[in-house]
Formats: structure tokens, C-alpha cells, sequence
DNA sequence: ATATATTGCTAACATTCGTTAGTTGTTTTA
DNA sequence: TAAAACAACTAACGAATGTTAGCAATATAT
């Protein structure tokens, strides 16, 4: 038996939901067009089905930006959680918080770009919750730069200051993805945590 | 003589077209909602008029948004051409050219904001162009830090990612105006100088 | 093998969008 | 002051958007 039209399913491996499928394919679009701009007609074109079948497995377009921006949040916060326990000094905190920072937005590109930047579309209560987290987060990184700056291992410089140049210098990875020529993951990393530490320490 | 129904026109001091009106609205409101989800009928409210009423100054919506990228990527372009012809070490170009993009970002927040973040809406040949005068403005900014690194003024750092990261980090200043504890102007500026040249110098 | 749950499809909806046409009111020019 | 230029208005258009309803095909469980 065979049929004139089939209707092929999204494809999916073992544990790697259908819905996990849309996010992913989401975050892309989401990243090289922006969030308004990116229609749900390309997004299912883009997942190979039609637009109305993604909503047997999302609840909206929102729905999609929300769970990128928070699942990006929440290891950030999972991350700083761990660092800071950690029995080491501060610059050595800033610098294992500044490699993670590099290794998201080196390996998970797209939804980090997406989490950075689009988040301004999300709505309420969602809109202020993440902010809420983010500010936080914020805040804890300066602590952590306080702390260094009382034991003289950093300059004496303004820690919020500090913090946002670190978080949006590391969102220049950005560039970095989408330039020509690229050097290496490792090479940027290194260069990134040269200038950026470089820029701290006290001597 | 009396109207029942005035036609209240668009203010304008002298030397201000009715068009800059417009053009300075919607800057403000690209950046605050992103050029898609901004819509003429938005701006319209925003300058005081109906939205059928802008067309009789502009020719369409991303006209404005090719006037917002240019004017700020031209006024780059020309003060990194009088900052190259100065006779100054490189590290002085690079305080130089990193000074005035603070300026621009604290002082023409909306317009660079919006050219930073929105010029990935122009349809060719403006994207295009645009593109390639940043990549050429990036070009010349790591020209010069390499020079800096021949004369041992400045680290063995990958020029173009040192580029990334200033430039990214001063798009940072975006936080620091929403922000609701800021700390001052000038203050902010010594700190930024302070971090990013300090992680840059050779010693 | 049959029943049920999934997942796809087509068609269509209500909105919103950028923009144009045509007109009226207001200012500037001759 | 009349004519011409300018800038506002109302109305509406066609296109695109997110989403729903209803049905068909496929996979899964009994």
C-alpha cells in the first residue's frame, strides 16, 4: 500500500522530544532574524511541517521565547550558585564565571544570543521575572568583585560597571560567529580572559 | 474664526524639518520596543499626528531606519579618520577612539543603540553597505592596536577580538541608562577607560 | 486487529501592519 | 489677497501574522 501524500513526522531520536526539535529550530530563527520578524511560517518550514501542526506541541510563539530565556537563565544562576561556594579567591572566580560565560556563548550560541537579546518580547509576569533573575545575577557577580576589590586582588574600580563591560563583552562572541575568519574557540578564549582579567587586577 | 477640529502641526524650532521630528521619535522608539515591533502607527502617536500624516515627510519606515544606521556609522567613520592622522602612540588612539564611543553611547544613546542592534532589518543595498562600512571601521580600529603591539605598547592579544570586545563592552552602556542607581557620567567613563586599557597595556 | 492517542493537514479567522488615494485645512509666496 | 505649496486628515487596501477548528493519517497500546 502506499499513499499519494505523506505525511512525514518531524523526526526525532530517542529522548529528544519533537517539541525539543521546535525550540531548537526556534532559537536559530529566532537569532538570525529577531523574534518579531521571525514568522511561525518559517519557523515550520524551517522544521519541515506546517505552520498550524507546530501547535500540537506548543502553546505559543511566546511560549518559545520564554523557555529559551529561561533555560539559558537558569544555568547561569546554577552556575554562580557553584562558584560561589567554591573555596577560591575572587579573581579566580571572576575568571571560571567569565570562561563559562565563554563556553555558552561559544557551544549554545543561538539561544544565549537569543536569551541576550529578544528577551524584551517576552511578556508579563514572564518579562519581569526574568529581569528579576538577571538583575539579580548581576548583582551577585559584583559581589564577588566587591570582595576582590576589599582584598586589594582587584583595582579599585565601580563593580556594576565592571560586570556589565564583562557580560557584554562577552556577547561580542556574536561577531565571532558570524566573521569569516575565525580563530580558534581556544585562542578567543584566551584572548578574552587576557583583556578582561587583564583589565582587573590590581598591581 | 473658530475650527471644530484644528490640524495641530508637528512643532518645529527653526533648522529642525519636521522629518528630524520623526526621525529623532523614532530612534527613541526602535530602541525601546525593536524596529519590527514598532509600528508607524506607534511613531505616529509618539509625534503627535496620524500615521497616514508621516508619509508626507519620509518615504517609508526603514528609510528611517537607513538614515538612524548611517548617520551613526558615518559619524564613526569620520572621527576614527581624525584620530589616525593624530601623532599619538596607539594606545592614546585607542583611549581616543574608546572616549568618543562612550560619548556617543551616553550622549546619542537611542540613535547607536538602535544602529547597533537593528541594522540587521535594512534590505539591500543599505545592509550591505552598512556591513561592510563596520568591517572596514573594525578593520582600521585592530590596525591599530596591532601597531600598538609592534611598538610593545600594548599585550600580544588577537587585535580583532580586542576590537569585539570594546566595542561590545561600551554597547554595554545600555544597561547603565536603564538603570535605576547610576553612577555618574564622567565616572562611568573612568571606569570603562580604566578596565579596557588596562587590559590592553603592555607591563 | 482494533482502539486510542498523536501528529499531521487544509482552511480560515481576526488583527495588525505598512502604505496609498483623495480631501481638507494651514502656511507661505507672489 | 489670491495662488501655490505644504501638511494634516479619513478611509481603505492588500499582505502578513498568530492561532483555532475540524479532519486525515500514523503510531502506539490493548
Amino acid at each position: 500500500m502506499f499513499y499519494l501524500r505523506s505525511m512525514a513526522r518531524i523526526k526525532t531520536d530517542k529522548n529528544i522530544s519533537r517539541k525539543d526539535v521546535i525550540v531548537t529550530k526556534a532559537a536559530a530563527l529566532f537569532r538570525e532574524k529577531g523574534f518579531k520578524a521571525a514568522s511561525m511560517r518559517d519557523l515550520a518550514e524551517a522544521v519541515g511541517v506546517e505552520a498550524a501542526s507546530l501547535y500540537n506541541h506548543i502553546k505559543s510563539k511566546t511560549e518559545l521565547l520564554h523557555e529559551l530565556c529561561f533555560s539559558v537563565a537558569n544555568r547561569f544562576t546554577h552556575k554562580i550558585d557553584e562558584i560561589e561556594a567554591e573555596p577560591i579567591n575572587s579573581i579566580q572566580k571572576v575568571e571560571k564565571l567569565l570562561r563559562f560565560h565563554i563556553h555558552e556563548m561559544i557551544n549554545h550560541y543561538e539561544e544565549v544570543y537569543v536569551s541576550d537579546r529578544e528577551w524584551k518580547h517576552l511578556a508579563d509576569p514572564y518579562l519581569s521575572n526574568f529581569q528579576n533573575q538577571r538583575r539579580i545575577y548581576r548583582k551577585r557577580f559584583a559581589a564577588i568583585i566587591e570582595a576582590g576589590i576589599r582584598n586589594k586582588e582587584i583595582k579599585k574600580i565601580d563593580a556594576p560597571t565592571a560586570v556589565l563591560i564583562m557580560l557584554h563583552a562577552i556577547s561580542g562572541i556574536e561577531s565571532w560567529h558570524r566573521s569569516t575568519q575565525k580563530i580558534g574557540a581556544e585562542e578567543l578564549e584566551e584572548n578574552m580572559i587576557t583583556i578582561l582579567v587583564g583589565g582587573l587586577v590590581n598591581r
